[in-house]
RNA sequence: GCGGGCGUAGCUCAAUGGCUAGAGCAUCUGCCUUCCAAGCAGACGGUUGUGGGUUCGAGUCCCAUCGCCCGCUCCA
């Protein structure tokens, strides 16, 4: 069984070197992660395998490595710049998020007038917003009335409350999308008192009613910096000017380069463009150990296709390859998933832990048509989480960065006409004998994401040893204790919830604390595993024999188990560990060194004698190592050792020479 | 960001507001012909997440802050 949680894999991870969390000598900086010496192997075996099985076993594939940080123009025609950067304002009555410059847009102008007039007298005069506010009131007002600009340009309520005067009349100055502008920055920079946009009467427009809203953020999706040393105040010219963005996805480096790789490796369509890299968003919520996570890591393809009216018979069209790709994508994951040791059995079960789902209307990004979703079932609370998403993109992201792009396709794609591209991103089509903007289909896969549902199927806790029957009688003896202790428990909980007194304990968890108790205590000896992570159950809290019970079964079940990731060898970070059955013994040391260094410049193997040999067997076990060798007293004499399967437990007695190729194929997964 | 929980040695956990904060495991150093945890001896390891406060005295009580976990949001 793969792990029932995800603090198991989290607790291995940072014992055994797979990641630490970030920062950490600093206390930590919420949602970063660093990838210690077995976590960048593992990572960098699934990109490899990634890399290998999209590019080099393809005849339609080339690789690419774009800069993380590109011109923030890319973001602006992308969509991402006015997507990923909103100011929200939260509902309390029905927890519904607005943009708030969409909801502000949707009042009566006469509204933003009184927000304004009545939001003005609490401002905060040394924020640099308020100045540029009275500063651009000034210049609208100086417009308006043609005053002099000396009046306009000082700061002072007067000519805000005029403007908001003005506005109340619907005579506005400005216009309410600036305005809007305004008031969204004060908000961002609380100044627009929740109080005042409460007094107002906002509508909601989901209801047609007042909301009751929270004080409104800007959740910004993108990680902004600046290209350049000089450091200039936000918002301003010269920022804009400099500000660059990283990376939300690495999909756009493609789109950038299309052209390039597709004159420089003399492609014809269809043909596709695989990237890995870094990928940073500043999500509203990380969490989840590396699931999500503000810094990660993606593997993605952009594949061209021939828009559908160029589709002859016989040729597959963009739903088809859409399709051909979720499929190829869902059989990469199971295969990485499974073990070649697994049974029939254990591969129907990991397969039912994938799905690939297709996204609702609602769902869908602003740049697809259509995506299906490739999700595992995370152990725990996370549940099902996404790996991977296929979109198809359509011509959305090349037409986007595209010049003189036809009236009619800008329409169909709601874009405006790009007057900052100098290239139109389209290829002549030889056998169509037409030129056009070829469509995309986007299989896109989390690295880091990968990492850890690799990681949750590998990992086992494994009886391997069985408990005597008296350690199992003690068990259930001690079990009957709980029940007994607990129900007494119950009983006084009940009463003091009858008597309308907070009760220490809620009856009904701790009821079904001592049913899966009795369920999995019932199944011994080979749910012992489970009769310890049943004592986590939240009935189990507070209650004293649980608390008596629990080292001695923990000991027990150290004892009696092993961890064993049970990793595709392709994917172990470790590929062979070497061992001498005495470290005593030079001889053995000697010849164990030299195995070691026979295979190390092919794959990552370790030397180890700081144990004894069942410890050093179980160290391995726990990364994942698929196989183990034992240099013993018969290696010197006949040149042979034993080879030690990860999975079976089983050892083979293998001359030395013959150790590339037993060893080989099996490392392939084969 | 809001609500709930947690934070003591590398890990798992002890310590009625009261002596120099303990134990097991791990790690390291010796000794040992033990192939699936556990042989023996010794050593290392801590400003109790951080910063304030209450107190004669704080790991323990209060406040703030940071981090992690669980819910609400999402999408690789």
């Amino acid at each position: 069984m793969p792990a029932n949680s995800l603090e198991q894999v989290r607790n291995l991870c940072m014992r055994r070197g797979f990641v630490f969390p970030g920062s950490a000598v600093y206390g930590g900086v919420a949602s970063f992660w660093d990838y210690g010496p077995l976590g960048v192997e593992l990572l960098n075996n699934i990109k490899k395998a990634w890399w290998q099985d999209t590019i080099y076993t393809r005849n339609d594939m080339e690789g690419l490595d774009a800069a993380v940080l590109m011109s923030r123009k890319v973001w602006q025609h992308s969509g991402h710049e006015a997507t990923f950067g909103d100011v929200l304002i939260e509902n309390r009555k029905n927890n519904r998020r607005h943009r708030l410059d969409h909801l502000l847009l949707d009042q009566d102008p006469k509204l933003l007038g009184e927000l304004l007039e009545r939001s003005a007298p609490t401002w905060d005069p040394s924020d640099p917003q308020i100045d540029n506010l009275a500063q651009f009131c000034g210049s609208w007002l100086r417009h308006h009335d043609g005053q002099d600009s000396k009046v306009g340009f000082s700061y002072g309520l007067e000519s805000i409350q005029r403007i908001a005067q003005l506005i109340k009349k619907g005579n506005s100055p400005v216009t309410a999308a600036n305005f809007v502008f305004l008031l969204t920055n004060l908000a961002v920079r609380k100044q627009l008192a929740v109080g005042v946009l409460n007094e107002v009467g906002i509508i909601d427009p989901t209801t047609g009613e007042v909301g009751d809203w929270l004080q409104p953020r800007r959740f910004m999706g993108m990680f902004v910096t600046h290209a350049g040393p000089v450091q200039a105040d936000p918002g301003t010219e010269e920022e804009l000017a400099s500000r660059v963005y990283l990376r939300p996805e690495t999909a756009q480096g493609i789109f950038m380069n299309f052209a390039h790789v597709q004159r420089a490796m003399a492609r014809k369509v269809p043909f596709g463009v695989a990237q890995i890299g870094k990928a940073f968003r500043n999500e509203i919520t990380p969490g989840n150990f590396i699931f999500r996570t503000r810094e990660f890591e993606q593997m993605e393809i952009e594949f061209f296709i021939k828009p559908p009216q160029f589709v002859k018979e016989g040729e597959k069209n963009d739903q088809q390859w859409h399709e051909e790709w979720v499929e190829q994508r869902f059989k990469w994951w199971l295969r990485y998933a499974t073990s070649p040791s697994a049974t029939l059995e254990e591969r129907d079960a990991t397969a039912s832990r994938f799905r690939a789902r297709a996204q609702t209307p609602d769902e869908l990004a602003h740049y697809a048509k259509a995506t299906t979703d490739i999700e595992y079932l995370f152990p725990g609370s996370l549940g099902w989480g996404e790996i991977e998403g296929v979109a198809n993109r359509t011509d959305f992201d090349l037409s986007a960065h595209s010049k003189d792009v036809p009236e009619e396709d800008l329409k169909r794609l709601k874009l405006e006409p790009n007057h900052d591209s100098t290239e139109k991103l389209d290829y002549f089509d030889p056998d169509a004998k037409a030129r056009y903007i070829p469509w995309v289909i986007e299989p896109s896969a989390g690295a880091t994401r990968a990492m850890l549902t690799f990681l949750c199927e590998a990992y086992h806790d494994e009886v391997v040893t069985e408990p005597t029957k008296q350690q199992i009688d003690q068990i259930k003896s001690d079990a009957a204790m709980i029940r007994k202790n607990a129900e007494k428990k119950i009983k006084e909980a009940q009463k003091e919830i009858a008597a309308g007194r907070e009760a220490k304990h809620d009856p009904a968890t701790v009821e079904a604390f001592l049913n899966l108790l009795d369920e999995t205590v019932s199944r011994l000896p080979e749910s012992l595993t489970e009769v310890l992570t049943a004592l986590d159950h939240e009935g189990a809290q507070n209650l004293e024999p649980v608390k008596k019970f629990r080292p001695p079964t923990e000991k027990l079940v150290e004892d009696c188990t092993r961890t064993v990731l049970r990793l595709h060898p392709a994917l172990a970070p470790v590929k062979l560990a070497v061992f001498p059955l005495k470290k005593n013994k030079p001889e053995l040391v000697e010849l164990a060194q030299a195995i070691k260094e026979r295979f190390q410049r092919h794959f990552r193997v370790v030397y180890d004698d700081s144990a004894g040999i069942g410890r050093l067997y179980r160290r391995q076990d726990e990364i994942g190592t698929p196989f183990c060798i034992t240099v013993d007293f018969e290696s010197l004499e006949d040149g042979t050792v034993t080879v030690r399967e990860r999975d079976s437990m089983e050892q083979e007695r293998v001359k030395i020479d013959d150790l590339p190729a037993y060893l080989l194929p099996r490392l392939q997964g084969e």
